[in-house]
DNA sequence: CAGTATCCATGTGGATACTG
DNA sequence: CAGTATCCACATGGATACTG
């Protein structure tokens, strides 16, 4: 993988197909749309926490640190909606709720790792690359 | 990787090993940022455009439509500071400018090639879930 | 308990005039 | 050409009072 030079596939040469690649026409739900789910502060958050036992709403507000009960519904009724989290309501007094990640959402975790272990990989050479950016621009700013 | 049911590791017992995960310690820049930077809408269009070849800023502002020239702008510097871009400048005038997409950056690319490839794998099932659960929000609309 | 509704602060990003 | 600086519109998200 790091060897090659081959990260971008040979037949993508111009940017429109970069656009059929990340927007795609032929998908109902452009893939765009799954990253900047995926990215939102909470989602992978409440993917994780509901990924091997059911939780309830105020279980998942006690487990998430900072979340606001606003977001908390709100990304909950996305990831439902999408079909990542599946909700069972026990009609009792008073209600119920549990909330528990599907397969899918699993899978969405396990290639989302791939980004982290990237992320991992690199973290120490991107942060040295800041280092020298932020100091060779305030060098720049003192001679000014 | 879909027959098992080990997306999520099994010594991910609870939250606080999820934001490891995420958040993580250990790493200089944390995994979350580096998500939130490809996450944007720009920058994944921007080191496609510039893998195969370097690109002047103002080929990258025809090259990406909708891009404005502050987004641009923000975004290139974004990338750089992170060692994801090479920026070399040709001191003739008119000034020239070139950027070019490092190794680094490919490799991250073809990392966030694995969540493109889960949602063509899963884009229909998805869009059938959100049909359903619009068509039943709005059932349950009308008999009230 | 499990939400919904409302108000408000902040950040993000577009448009564009200006400059070395 | 390759930006920077400025202004402004809008979306995002926090806090929280209220409800079935």
């Amino acid at each position: 993988m790091s060897q090659r030079n081959t990260a971008v596939p040979e037949q993508l040469k111009t940017l429109e197909d970069a656009d059929l690649l990340l927007e795609s026409g032929e998908c109902p739900v452009p893939p765009r749309e799954i990253l900047d789910r995926i990215a939102g502060k909470w989602a992978i958050l409440i993917v994780v926490a509901t990924a091997r036992q059911p939780r309830r709403f105020t279980e998942l507000e006690r487990l998430i640190e900072g979340i606001s009960r606003r977001m908390l519904t709100l990304t909950l009724r996305n990831l439902e909606r999408d079909g990542l989290l599946e909700r069972t309501v026990y009609p009792t007094v008073p209600p119920k709720v549990e909330y528990r990640a599907t397969e899918m959402a699993l899978e969405l975790y396990e290639a989302m790792l791939t980004i982290t272990n990237w992320s991992r990989k690199h973290s120490s050479c991107v942060a040295a690359s800041r280092r020298r950016y932020d100091e060779r621009r305030a060098a720049e700013a003192e001679h000014i």
